[in-house]
RNA sequence: GGGCCGGUAGCUCAGUGGUAGAGCAUCUCCCUUUUAAGGAGAGGGUCGGAGGUUCGAGACCUCCCCGGCUCACCA
C-alpha cells in the first residue's frame, strides 16, 4: 500500500517534474570507473598549479545513494554512499549547465546518481567529486531516516538521530543496512567467518556436500520440526532439524570426509540465541574419534576468529574470551565435582537426587528414575553458568543420545551388565564446546554398531519426548545404512550464527540474520 | 507462557487529566567550497487498536496487537 504522507507525495511530485526534464528516472546502466574507496585512496594533493590543472582531466565515473544534500544557491554539496563508503560531490550550476543543475535541485535523500567529474580537496580538506555531469540512476519516493554524523574537534564521531528502532531494523533491513553503519560490517564478518571455516575444513580435505532440506523423516537431533504437505505425492514432509543421518549416509557410501553447511529448521522458542531456521556446519571425519573433532573445532573456531578480529581474544559485552588453541577439556563428571565437591559416580541415584533437592536444583520430575539424565541436568544446572572460556565438556551419560558411541574403555561384558543394572551409567564419547556458557557445537565418536543403534532408535521412539510432544519417527533407512557398516567416524555440529555473534559482538541472533523471522503485521 | 519496560509527525524523542510539542527531514524564498552548512517563513498527527472511567483522556482502568529485556520451557 502506498503511504501518501506529504513526504511521499513531495517525491511524487519531483518525479513527475524530472520526467517533464526529460529524464528518464529509472535508466538502465552506467559505467562505473572507481568506488569511493578507492578515489579517496588513490588521491594525492596537486604540487602545484599546473599539475592542479591536469587532474582536472583525470574524470572519474561513481555512483551511489545520496545520503546528504547542502544546497547553497548555485552551487551544492551532497554526500553518495556506494557499496565501500562515502563520498562527496561538488556540483555547481556553471559546470553542469542549468538543466542539470535544475535536475539536481529536484534530488531527494535516497536517490541514486551516477556523477562523472575529477577528485579535488575542499577548503575544509574533504576530498571530494566536482561534478562535470550527473546522471539520475533511480528516484527513491520513500523517505530515508535522515541520520546525521558529527566529527568533534577530537575526531570523534557523533552520530544523531540513529535509526534505532530494533523492530524497525529488523522488519526493513534495507534500510537499517543503508543508513546503520555498522551493520554491514557485521554481515560481512558474517561472511568472512563462513569462508574461514570452509578453508579450514578444506585445508583438511573435507568435502562440500548438500543434503535434503525438506524429508520424510525427521531425525538426527530432539526438536519438533516444521511440517509441510508434498501436493504431488500426497505426502507430509518435514523441514530438517538437523542433517546428520544424511552425513553419515554419505560415510557410509564411501566419503571419507565431508561437511555441510545448512540451515535447520526448529519449530520452537524464540529468543536471543534462538531463531527457527539457523545455521550450522557440520563435518564428518571416518576412521577419526572426538579427539580428532575436538582438534579440528579448535583449530576451525580459533582459524575464523583470527581471520575476522586478527587475534585469538575477543571482547564479548564485557567478558574478554580468548580462543587460542588448545581448549580446556574436562569431563562432565569432573566438572560436576568441581563444582560441587560430590563424585557422582560412587552415588547412587537416589543421593544423586537428594543432592539436587538439597540444592534446589530446578528439574523436571519426569526424569527422576533415571541416572544419566539427572547427572546431565545436575551438570547443565550448576556447571554451565561457569563455562565462558573455550572449554570441551566430555563424555556425557548414554541417555543423553541415541547416536554415539560409548566409552572405548568398556569391555564388551562389562556394557552388557552396566545396561542392565539402573545404578550404573554409561558414558560415551560425546564433546560439547561451550563458549561464554553456549553450547557452541556438539560432537560425538559416532556410534557404528547397527545393533546398538537399532536399540537406542527404538528406545526413543518408545519414550518419545512425553506428553503432546509428536513422537519421534524411526528412520528404518538410516539404520540400513549403518547395518551395510559405517567405519569408525566421528563428527561434529558448529552452531554458525552463535560463533558470529561471539565475533562481531552481537547481542541478539537477529542481529546477525539478514532477515530474522517476526510476526507478520 | 510469567514478570518488567516500550509503541506520540518520515526519523529521534518530550509531553502526570484541561486547545498535541521540539530537533532533523519536507515545502517556499535567499545563498557558487559546504559538511549536524546557514538565514527567513510554512505545512505535517486516527498519540498501536478496541472498550471503559471522567464535564474533559496521549496520560487513568480493562482487554487485545507489535516489540525489547528477563525468567521459565526446550538434548
Amino acid at each position: 500500500m502506498q503511504e501518501t504522507n506529504d513526504l511521499v507525495k513531495s517525491r511524487l511530485n519531483a518525479l513527475e517534474e524530472i520526467k517533464k526534464l526529460g529524464v528518464n528516472p529509472y535508466p538502465h546502466r552506467f559505467d562505473l570507473t572507481a568506488n569511493s574507496e578507492e578515489i579517496l585512496s588513490a588521491f594525492k594533493d596537486p604540487a602545484d598549479e599546473a599539475e592542479s590543472e591536469a587532474a582536472k582531466e583525470k574524470i572519474v565515473s561513481v555512483a551511489g545513494r545520496i545520503m546528504a544534500i547542502r544546497k547553497m544557491g548555485k552551487a551544492s554539496f551532497c554526500t553518495i554512499k556506494d557499496d565501500k563508503g562515502k563520498l562527496q560531490i561538488y556540483i555547481r550550476q556553471n559546470d553542469v549547465g542549468e538543466n542539470l543543475y535544475k535536475l539536481f535541485k529536484l534530488l531527494d535523500i535516497g536517490d541514486i546518481i551516477g556523477v562523472k567529474g575529477f577528485v579535488f580537496r575542499t577548503k575544509m580538506g574533504e576530498i571530494s567529486v566536482h561534478a562535470v555531469t550527473i546522471e539520475l540512476l533511480t528516484k527513491s519516493i520513500q523517505p530515508l531516516p535522515v541520520v546525521k554524523e558529527e566529527t568533534t574537534e577530537s575526531g570523534e564521531k557523533i552520530v544523531h538521530d540513529a535509526f534505532a528502532d530494533v523492530e524497525l531494523r529488523y522488519r526493513q533491513r534495507y534500510i537499517d543496512l543503508i543508513v546503520n553503519e555498522s551493520v554491514k560490517e557485521t554481515f560481512i564478518r558474517r561472511t568472512n567467518i563462513i569462508r574461514s571455516i570452509r578453508n579450514t575444513l578444506e585445508k583438511y580435505g573435507f568435502f562440500e556436500v548438500e543434503t535434503p532440506t525438506l524429508q520424510s523423516i525427521y531425525g538426527g537431533a530432539t526438536a519438533r520440526p516444521f511440517v509441510t504437505h508434498h501436493n504431488a505425492l500426497d505426502i507430509p514432509l518435514y523441514l530438517r532439524i538437523s542433517n546428520e543421518l544424511y552425513l553419515k549416509r554419505l560415510i557410509v557410501g564411501g566419503f571419507n570426509r565431508v561437511y555441510e553447511f545448512v540451515k535447520d529448521f526448529r519449530n520452537e522458542g524464540i529468543d536471543r540465541t534462538h531463531n527457527p531456521e539457523f545455521t550450522q556446519v557440520e563435518w564428518y571425519q571416518a576412521y577419526g574419534d572426538y579427539f580428532d573433532s575436538m582438534n579440528m573445532f579448535e583449530e576451525v573456531v580459533e582459524n575464523a576468529c583470527l581471520a575476522v578480529n586478527g587475534s585469538t581474544r575477543i571482547n564479548y559485552i564485557d567478558t574478554e574470551i580468548d580462543f587460542k588453541r588448545p581448549w580446556k577439556r574436562i569431563k562432565m563428571v569432573d566438572a560436576i565435582k568441581e563444582k560441587n565437591g560430590i563424585d557422582v559416580l560412587n552415588m547412587t541415584k537416589d543421593e544423586i537426587l537428594e543432592f539436587m533437592k538439597k540444592k534446589e536444583i530446578d528439574f523436571d520430575p519426569a526424569i527422576s528414575g533415571n541416572k544419566g539424565v539427572l547427572i546431565a541436568a545436575l551438570f547443565e544446572e550448576t556447571c554451565e553458568e561457569s563455562l565462558v572460556q573455550p572449554t570441551f565438556v566430555l563424555d556425557h551419560p548414554i541417555d543423553t543420545t541415541p547416536l554415539c558411541k560409548p566409552l572405548r574403555e568398556y569391555s564388551m561384558e562389562q556394557l552388557e551388565t552396566m545396561r542392565k543394572d539402573p545404578e550404573q551409567v554409561i558414558f560415551v564419547e560425546r564433546f560439547e564446546p561451550y563458549i561464554n556458557k553456549w553450547e557452541l557445537g556438539n560432537s560425538y565418536t559416532e556410534l557404528n554398531d547397527p545393533v546398538l543403534q537399532r536399540k537406542l532408535l527404538e528406545d526413543q521412539v518408545e519414550r518419545g519426548r512425553g506428553g503432546e510432544e509428536e513422537t519421534h519417527p524411526l528412520d528404518e533407512d538410516f539404520l540400513r545404512a549403518i547395518e551395510v557398516g559405517m567405519p569408525p567416524t566421528t563428527g561434529v555440529g558448529l552452531g554458525v550464527d552463535r560463533l558470529v555473534m561471539l565475533l562481531t559482538n552481537s547481542q541478539s541472533i537477529r542481529d546477525v540474520l539478514f532477515f530474522p523471522l517476526m510476526r507478520p503485521l
